[in-house]
DNA sequence: TATTGTTATACTCTATAACTATA
DNA sequence: TATAGTTATAGAGTATAACAATA
């Protein structure tokens, strides 16, 4: 089997029209593309803030949560507990957050948000949603919230998924 | 013996309630959960492959597009070129695709895909399409339609929207 | 001088094992 | 024994600079 083709010409021209039709076809591909703009959006909307994605979800989540656990967080936003680690040390050097001490569990941390920490949260998520909102103009309002619903259709069609199929995840 | 805990708790912690309610009022986080879910459910399924949703993305825009160049590849699939490099070598020593010489133009190559590499995409195209049909069947066929058109329209949104502000990412 | 493919590198994100101190 | 937080580390994924060959 020649692996040589130097005499085929394909003529591949830079002004070559290229379709991604067949990638279209997956709605994960899709959901993708559609995704990355939303994230890189949100990543400038947040970097005056000092703050990256998975910061300011755990800035959220303890400001919603007063008291919460790291490991419920972790859980939460779904991340490994040790990757959470270095987020919430940066938050607690930053004073928007503390870990106090739990008396009846001495293992564990009590999260709690700052002043400034809510301030900081505040001024991030009216950002946000300003930024998503414009973005999104170009949905109606019907259509961002059938969007909107899908996703959580979605998300949540795992686990039922992964019910029904008795997920044998310890060996594969 | 399997291990019966007196106690089966999902979450062995305090009986807090923990809610996401605030970031759930972001589409940008709602839309990464969804994808989450359908990532992972992609990376499952091209596993037996022995492709990656990157590898297989290549894969399959080399074969729809045949003679097209890396550089090309490259912006289609919104990465850099030197990361589709060991793509490419991936795919090109298992004999998936080939690099070919292109006569206009030696400093260029003219990517091909091999019968193997045809059989392999078609293979996998139709594990990948089975697959989301079982996760999107919760949704029905015009939520799907809505949800897809949606996603379309967010990533072609932001050109437009960048369009807009004429971006100055030059100093940003 | 600009472009194609490439190398080297670095930085982020994520995943796992193992340690400590508690329970 | 099990859990909460931590440390160390390794693997992806992604980004930029710079180089050789060629246009």
């Amino acid at each position: 089997m020649p692996k040589v083709q130097k005499f085929t010409r394909r003529v591949p021209s830079p002004e070559m029209k290229i379709s991604d039709a067949t990638l279209r076809l997956h709605a994960g591909y899709t959901l993708k593309r559609a995704m990355n703009v939303m994230q890189a959006d949100l990543a400038r909307t947040l970097k005056p803030f000092g703050l990256r994605m998975i910061t300011y979800s755990a800035l959220v989540m303890i400001a919603d949560n007063p008291g919460m656990r790291q490991a419920q967080l972790a859980d939460a936003l779904a991340i490994e507990r040790p990757n959470l680690v270095v987020i919430i040390d940066g938050l607690e050097n930053r004073e928007l957050i503390t870990r106090d001490i739990v008396p009846t569990d001495r293992r564990a941390y009590s999260l709690q948000v700052t002043l400034a920490g809510k301030r900081l949260y505040d001024k991030a998520f009216k950002a946000i949603l300003a930024h998503e909102a414009e973005i999104l103009s170009i949905l109606s309002d019907q259509e961002r919230e059938q969007m909107l619903a899908a996703m959580c259709l979605i998300e949540a069609a795992e686990e039922h998924w992964r019910t029904l199929h008795q997920e044998k995840k310890t060996g594969d």
